[in-house]
DNA sequence: AACTATTTATAAGA
DNA sequence: TTCTTATAAATAGTT
């Protein structure tokens, strides 16, 4: 829709395809907004140049709430379900192998049954910054009447209360059984290292001949006890 | 662009909202992939018609990379930097301490090493209150105006969005690490079993030598399966 | 899903 | 950058 045709491959001249990416980005921007008002539905638009700047719209509700469908949607999505990469681009690699290395070291676990965990950290991360993105944008064309100051007052007491959610007592609840679980956990692990080691002494008892009567005697004279202040 | 020139306003009529929706969903979605290809730039685009009925694009890298750059802008920016670090000052040591014992019990360490990771989840935390003071801040600041009413009403209820997000997330967080810990207790589990059936077996092959053996067979034969049972 | 009359977007030029 | 204008592209209403 110009003076001639163009082909869509990238434009050679640095200038020209800077000018038209003002009129694209701008077009694009519109057209979105349109279809969110036209249709009622849900947009989420970020562009970036090649420079780094960087221009969004989202439709009425935040960009956050949007992209959080994509996540869920995603997610269910069989093909899609390489979320360890997926959440690993929020972070910068540096960071992120920081944190799956540190991890791994404290939890005495492979990687890769925390990715998921460390998706859903960094999305969230990730999450309200592009969301606080969008509010100050908004913010700038924003202004505000007397009575509001009041209004403004008391949404940050909503927010100091939401805060305080941290300490509900559902998440209470699921500590404490994180915490028995884990005590279960010490606990087995202790009792399998026994088993494993009285399992090895009945082998070297079978070999030599001559030794059955002695090592028997020891092993099982030693373990119960062992057991049983383990257990306590 | 049509037979006859439309407001851009909801379409009131279902049909026709729906056909328009399908026509410029698509022409949008084809604008943003020109834009990416002729300038060179990264678009990530997400569409939910009112059906909730998911429609992306984003250019050759992934979305969660385009997205990311937000992150990298917002913290390049001195002025949201700062503020990344009032949010870490705004929790309240007892907030604090709060989210350091969950992460410690969880990791089974001492704090200290934690940092990075409650630097993350402290930020989530702390995030919305600066944010909202800031707003507040900004807007008592500005001028009087009657439709800015509406706007912090959708305001507010972005901001209760986004704090509900936030506490699924941990929760899911904590369902994830509780559903590897169970897993964790089966394998622990089924390998005790194993260990201990080997143990009996071996015990068994002893039995014809000698009548010495029984005795000590009994009690270390029984006290793990007995240990098994006290675990539930 | 097509068709086509129009509107809209934009490429090139100023 | 911004505006102008010829033309390509998108799409509203129709079939």
């Amino acid at each position: 829709m110009g003076r001639r045709k163009v082909e869509i491959k990238r434009i050679e001249d640095k200038i020209s395809r800077q000018v038209t990416f003002c009129k694209r980005r701008n077009g694009l921007l519109e057209k979105a907004r349109q279809l969110s008002i036209l249709c009622e539905s849900s947009v989420a638009l970020v562009i970036v140049s090649s420079t780094g700047k960087l221009y969004s719209f989202s439709s009425g509700e935040s960009m956050a709430k949007i992209l959080s469908r994509v996540e869920i949607q995603q997610a269910d999505d069989p093909e899609t379900s390489d979320l360890a990469e997926k959440g690993m681009n929020y972070l910068s690699q540096k960071e992120l192998l920081e944190i799956v290395q540190w991890l791994a070291l404290r939890l005495r676990f492979p990687p890769p049954p925390l990715s998921l965990s460390i998706k859903l950290f960094v999305f969230v991360f990730g999450f309200l910054l592009i969301y606080a993105y969008n509010i100050c944008s908004k913010l700038e064309e924003a202004k505000s009447d007397n009575a509001s100051i009041d209004f403004l007052k008391s949404l940050e007491e909503q927010l100091k209360t939401a805060l305080s959610v941290t300490r509900d007592r559902k998440t209470e609840l699921m500590m404490d059984f994180v915490k028995t679980l884990q005590e279960k956990e010490k606990l087995l692990r202790e009792e399998n290292q026994i088993l494993t080691s009285q399992l090895s002494k009945m082998k070297k008892s079978l070999k030599p001949e001559g030794a059955r009567v002695m090592s028997p005697e020891k092993s099982s004279g030693k373990n119960p006890r062992e057991t049983l202040l383990l257990l306590k």
